[in-house]
RNA sequence: GCUCCGGUGGUGUAGCCAGGUCAAGCAUAGGAGGCUCUCACCCUCCCGACGCGGGUUCAAAUCCCGCCCGGAGCACCA
């Protein structure tokens, strides 16, 4: 019984506050504005697996709350549920914001007779100057009355977009002045900025600030995992909670990771880009959205290993993507086919050849249970055509002699810019190490088909591959010899491969 | 600027709460060599860190103070 190379994967620390409650609740709540990214499974997998962990509940809830600045877009519910589905995680339930105004009005009505909260028409400016001054608004004095009438008024259009909001009402000299008198709803003119699924029915709209914080308590999320982005509405949330007479859950928060290469390129930076051409779509392999990742042969469990070895520390983490491949390598190595792959091919003719042909081939070089693939060479008149890749015609050139993997040695004769020719020097691997022969991979030029790979920063590379390839289903990760590891992509008459990592 | 949060090798992480077994472990990257009919995998070795300065203590990466550096937040965004 062979073993395989199982990683050391580390186990996640305890959640505090276990036993407080009788089931484990977390949720992972993104806006469907875009595709998820790298950075967000972060989110995902430690919500995922700690409800798991704990026998608990897992929800996932689409927060799209502002169909203006930050405006949900149908496609990515979708999208989302795909890219978490591939991420292993399931989820137990699922909510849509959108689809729960009634009950975020019922609560804010609630608040309003608590006396919690009030309507607000002043002027955004004045309001800032009195409030940053730790001063009242003219607005908190309203009894509950008037709020309450004023509060049916923005409910039935009177207002208009920008002239009313809803506060709560908070410590006036809190040290975070964002948090002081922080708005619950707002007004959006959806006549103009229809929301995709419930269009221009409302024009109330929660903020995050309160449609999260209720809801958390409503959907008896127990344990938050969110980024330091987000400490800040905690402090928010505290006196929604605190009027309500809840309990806050327990809530963990992790500092911001950072990638090279555009990994912190914003959501709507991105989306530009992408419209203008610029990337080939969400998927575009020089993006380090799932999707991407996905495309380009990444295991999800290479990015599930990786989050729980970075663990949730609040300073912020620098990753660097040879760390992810390395994970990723663990996984898909054992697993990976071999092929020949000739990039840029170059022919080459070998001459001196008193019989036909045939490499036996590992698919695997430390695994013969996976089977062998056989390359023949045809010769006729002495010769065999051949394709190599014009990076090894130069290594031919300075040595003159090379060894054609699992083949026979060659000795130069010839060569021109489209062409080179060879003498047949002799037959075993041996005579090769003996003359310290450098080894390439090569194809018969009626042993292949065209293909391309597509690299990780987009460019493309053309060559053929040997037409052992049928047995690759699309999805499959394989290793192209010396060159490195790849994912099917596509082959409608043409193979393309995405380039994975070496 | 204000308010919070954080600083262990290039990167990530263990250790810190309950000081000694830490002249600091592991992983990854890098270097050297070995194995191998791939530049993959595997094996061996090397490289390299407790932000700085004080204090407490027999003893500090661990506790205390100051400083420095970094990050996050400061919206009718999520």
């Amino acid at each position: 019984m062979e073993k395989e190379v199982e990683p050391v994967v580390k186990t996640l620390p305890p959640l505090p506050n276990v036993d407080k409650y009788s089931k484990v609740v977390t949720r992972y709540a993104p806006n469907p504005d875009f595709v998820l990214h790298f950075g967000q499974a972060r989110a995902i997998y430690l919500s995922h697996d700690y409800a798991r962990m704990y026998n608990g509940i897992f929800i996932l809830r689409f927060e799209d709350t502002d169909p203006k600045n930050k405006k949900p877009v149908l496609e990515y519910y979708d999208a989302i549920r795909e890219d978490i589905e591939w991420l292993g995680c399931k989820w137990d339930k699922e909510y849509i914001q959108s689809l729960r105004l009634p009950i975020y009005y019922e609560y804010a009505r609630k608040l309003i007779e608590a006396g919690a909260a009030y309507t607000c028409t002043c002027n955004p400016e004045t309001f800032k100057k009195l409030v940053s001054a730790g001063k009242p608004c003219p607005c908190r004095g309203l009894t509950v009355e008037e709020n309450l009438e004023k509060w049916d008024k923005m409910l039935e259009h009177f207002y208009g977009e920008g002239e009313a909001v809803l506060r709560v009402k908070t410590d006036l000299q809190h040290k975070n002045v964002s948090v002081r008198e922080w708005v619950a709803f707002r007004i959006i003119d959806t006549s103009r900025e229809p929301h995709p699924i419930v269009g221009d029915k409302y024009i109330l709209w929660p903020t995050y600030h309160f449609a999260n914080g209720l809801d958390d308590h409503l959907m008896d999320v127990t344990h938050i995992i969110r980024g330091k982005e987000f400490l800040s509405t905690l402090d928010r949330h505290l006196y929604l909670y605190k009027h309500f007479g809840w309990k806050y859950p327990e809530a963990i928060h992790y500092g911001r990771w950072l990638l090279p290469r555009g990994g912190a390129m914003s959501k709507s930076k991105t989306l530009k880009a992408i419209k203008a051409g610029l990337f080939k779509g969400f998927d575009d392999p020089r993006l380090p959205t799932l999707a991407a990742l996905r495309r380009r042969g990444v295991q999800p469990e290479a990015i599930r290993q990786m989050i729980l070895e970075v663990g949730i520390k609040q300073s912020e983490v620098s990753l660097s993507w040879d760390n992810l491949y390395a994970y990723n390598r663990r996984i898909v190595e054992p697993k990976a086919k071999r092929l020949f792959f000739v990039h840029n091919p170059v022919k080459l003719l070998v001459y001196g050849l008193s019989k036909q042909y045939e490499a036996n081939i590992r698919f695997h070089p430390s695994k013969p249970e996976m089977g062998f693939r056989m390359l023949k060479v045809k010769v006729e008149n002495s010769t065999a055509s051949l394709f190599i890749c014009s990076e090894d015609a130069k290594l031919l050139k300075d040595r003159g002699m090379v060894r054609l993997m699992e083949l026979f040695n060659v000795k130069l004769v010839m060569s021109s810019e489209n062409l080179l020719e060879a003498m047949f020097h002799s037959e075993t691997y041996e005579e090769a190490r003996r003359l310290n022969m450098p080894l390439i991979h090569w194809l018969p030029v009626d042993q292949c088909v065209k293909a391309k790979v597509v690299m990780s920063d987009a460019t493309e590379l053309e060559g053929v591959v040997e037409n052992n390839c049928t047995i690759v289903k699309v999805g499959d990760v394989v290793q192209f010899e010396r060159f490195g590891f790849v994912k099917l992509d596509s082959k409608d008459g043409y193979w393309i491969f995405y380039y994975t990592h070496k």
